[in-house]
RNA sequence: GCUACUGUGGCUCAGUCGGUAGAGCAGCUGAUUCGUAAUCAGCAGGUCGCCGGUUCAAGUCCGGCCAGUAGCUCCA
């Protein structure tokens, strides 16, 4: 029979032949590299039988769809061989991941970190005996009952809760037997190099008030180099953590004194300020206002704008005078507050409302990471009030600062869109106009993103913004949101065209996000080596000899003068050590001074990075520097 | 909050079988004025995260708490 490889080319097997005889036909060397097939598309095991005119392609390792089959494969013989050491273990779900796969399994008695090479061990031997991987299907009741057999009453529930009429596939290795939509491997025997990689505590089906299950977090690669490869880029990426590089750069600290509250040292201010001096700079062109609205606020205004019923375990609650009040979670009532100072008529709108807002949040404490997720922190908000008609516009617009901001530091990003989550308010009505505006406005963009079910604000839908930090975790960044419920709940109102009084629309928007989170992602894109235009330190003056220290407190003075951060190493030390002082504390620029520099007015430059590039006369470096800072180029 | 791991001078780390704490860097003092990635010498600095228990004796063993890290849940 005839089937069509991927290219177009037709090949002819024998009538009954499978995806590995296929594979065979076409090379040895092919079928031997095999992981797996897909026939018409769907991505089966080499084993699945062909039919006269599929369509075929073989699947191998350098696929990334082979590499995870490989990896899945991988999973089932960590099972197995859990199921051998520990036989009254129950399994749950085993799951390929991004770098690797993981197990959820519930343990009689809590395993830990020393029970890996023993695992290990009989993961190698169970993959050295090169068992068969068979597939087979069972009706729903029968499956239930092989599950059932075995004690695996996670299975059943799993199978119990498939579509009636939906395959249920099973495959077996050896005398292991794992409920699994598949593909795998043909054999064990195919895994060259896998290592367990860490343990931790999973919830049964992601929920937290079901039993926690122990994961088992492995990887495979197709040869151990990869491997090795793999760990070597993951320890390179801890050199860029950020709260690694905050401590060494001086930027933060954190201290058990104010858990979850960073402390922003003189470095970390510059960033700090240097960040928010651009917003400003950028915002005022975009026709934005800036507001500056409490901090703690009263209950009343909490209960009005939900958060008191929706968000009270988030928020931190004091007494004023007798009078229960809350601590920001959010600025948005604070905003709402701003508009009704005054009527507005649909002449004003839209009306582009910043605030630089510090808000609290109590965050569970097993969630506090660097900078990265804090229990206080400085928003870039916005909130902006408009005619129905305006929304598409000012929602791109948003987008548009966003890439722009985004595109600055050369950050790629991923959207995704958020809709209603269970705990909300608002009508189905509101929440379906809200969120069809977000999608309109996406596709008008063309932009890409994802869907992300009951993942919105209670108030809204929302358009996220992630960035990735140095590990590849990924972190939601600027948001806009879409909101008809504040509005209503604060009866904002404007004047028509029509006389009438009419409510706005209003969403809110950041781009940074946290400014504290966006400063850990920067630390980490940069390694700490920012461009000029955020270096703490911009120029660092190296006199050679102390003959040179006057001199290189003009230069300092000259640079302070026209806005830069220079600063000068006046110890008596020699040159070398103070290069490499200079050098780790990551400064863009130094400048080396002895006596010739001083008779010429000029001075030797060394770049971060590049090392000595050469004299100049010092107007000339000043310029240079200067223009790297206003125009905030790389370099 | 949950699971696992970690916690020794400002920083990075050593500390064996339980016998009463050690190095490098940073700091301070003195000397050195030395042209492109660590000058030399000396000094000082620690209730070993905290509390309790076992023991003649605890940094080391056990329990509780606190904090951090990885993940889960939650989220900017």
């Amino acid at each position: 029979m005839n089937i069509t490889l991927k290219n177009g080319d037709l090949l002819e097997v024998s009538d009954g032949a499978d995806c590995m005889e296929a594979a065979k036909t076409i090379s040895e060397g092919l079928a031997r590299n095999a992981v797996a097939a897909k026939v018409n598309g769907e991505l089966v095991d080499l084993s699945a039988p062909l039919h006269e005119g599929d369509s075929l392609e073989i699947v191998t390792l350098k696929d990334p769809e082979g590499l995870k089959v490989y990896r899945h494969t991988c999973a089932h013989v960590l099972a197995q061989a859990i199921k051998t050491i520990y036989p009254t273990s129950k399994l749950a779900i085993g799951p390929v991941i991004d770098n690797g796969f993981y197990y959820d399994i519930d343990f009689k008695t809590p395993i830990t970190l020393d029970d890996f090479s023993k695992i290990e061990a009989e993961m190698k031997s169970i993959i050295k005996s090169n068992l068969p991987i068979e597939r087979f299907t069972l009706p729903r009741n029968e499956a239930i009952a092989l599950m059932s057999k075995y004690h695996e009453n996670y299975k059943v529930e799993l199978i119990q809760d498939l579509p009636e009429g939906e395959t249920i596939s099973f495959y077996k290795q050896g005398d292991f037997t794992d409920l699994c939509r598949g593909p795998h491997l043909p054999s064990t025997g195919k895994i060259k190099a896998f290592k367990l990689v860490s343990i931790a505590g999973a919830y049964w089906r992601g929920d937290e008030k079901k039993k926690m299950l122990t994961r088992i977090y492995g990887t495979a690669f197709a040869k151990k180099e990869e491997m090795d490869e793999y760990f070597k880029m993951l320890e390179e990426a801890k050199k860029r953590d950020h709260v690694k590089l905050g401590k060494e750069l001086k930027l933060f600290a954190l201290l058990n004194e104010g858990k979850g509250f960073p402390f922003f040292l003189p470095n970390g201010m510059v960033l700090k300020n240097t960040l928010i001096d651009y917003w400003r700079q950028l915002h005022r062109r975009e026709g934005y206002v800036e507001v500056q609205t409490p901090i703690i606020m009263t209950r009343t205004l909490w209960e009005n704008s939900g958060h008191w019923d929706h968000y009270k375990d988030n928020m931190y609650t004091t007494k004023i005078d007798g009078e229960d009040c809350a601590v920001k979670p959010m600025n948005c009532p604070g905003g709402m507050l701003v508009y009704k100072l005054s009527p507005h008529s649909y002449k004003d709108l839209p009306i582009r409302m910043g605030e630089l807002g510090l808000v609290h949040r109590h965050e569970k404490s097993g969630q506090l990471h660097g900078l990265m997720r804090v229990r206080c922190f400085t928003q870039d908000d916005a909130h902006i009030f408009m005619l129905p008609e305006q929304i598409t516009q000012e929602i791109k617009g948003v987008v548009r600062i966003i890439d722009e901001v985004y595109s600055l530091f050369g950050f790629k990003y991923h959207v995704e869109l958020s809709t209603r989550p269970e705990n909300s308010m608002g009508s189905d009505e509101d929440w379906e106009n809200a969120t069809n505006a977000l999608v309109k406005a996406l596709d008008e963009l063309g932009l890409p993103y994802a869907v992300n079910e009951g993942d919105g604000a209670f108030y809204g839908p929302k358009i996220d913004f992630h960035l990735e930090d140095c590990i590849g975790r990924t972190w939601q960044c600027g948001t806009i949101q879409l909101d008809f419920q504040m509005p209503q709940r604060f009866e904002l109102e404007y004047v028509g065209e029509d006389g009438e009084k009419h409510r706005p629309i209003m969403i809110h928007r950041v781009v940074f996000g946290s400014i504290e989170r966006f400063i850990g992602i920067l630390i980490e894109h940069y390694a700490g080596k920012f461009p000029v235009w955020l270096s703490p330190v911009q120029v660092k003056v190296l006199p050679i000899t102390d003959r040179a220290s006057d001199y290189a407190e003009q230069l300092v003075a000259e640079m302070n003068a026209m806005g830069l951060r220079a600063e000068a190493d006046l110890r008596k030390e020699k040159l070398g050590r103070k290069i490499l002082d200079a050098e780790n504390e990551k400064v863009p620029y130094k400048l080396v001074v002895g006596d010739k520099e001083i008779e010429e007015g000029t001075v030797s430059v060394r770049k971060r990075g590049d090392g000595d590039v050469g004299s100049m006369k010092k107007e000339d470096f000043f310029a240079l520097c200067k223009k790297q800072n206003d125009e905030k180029t790389v370099f």
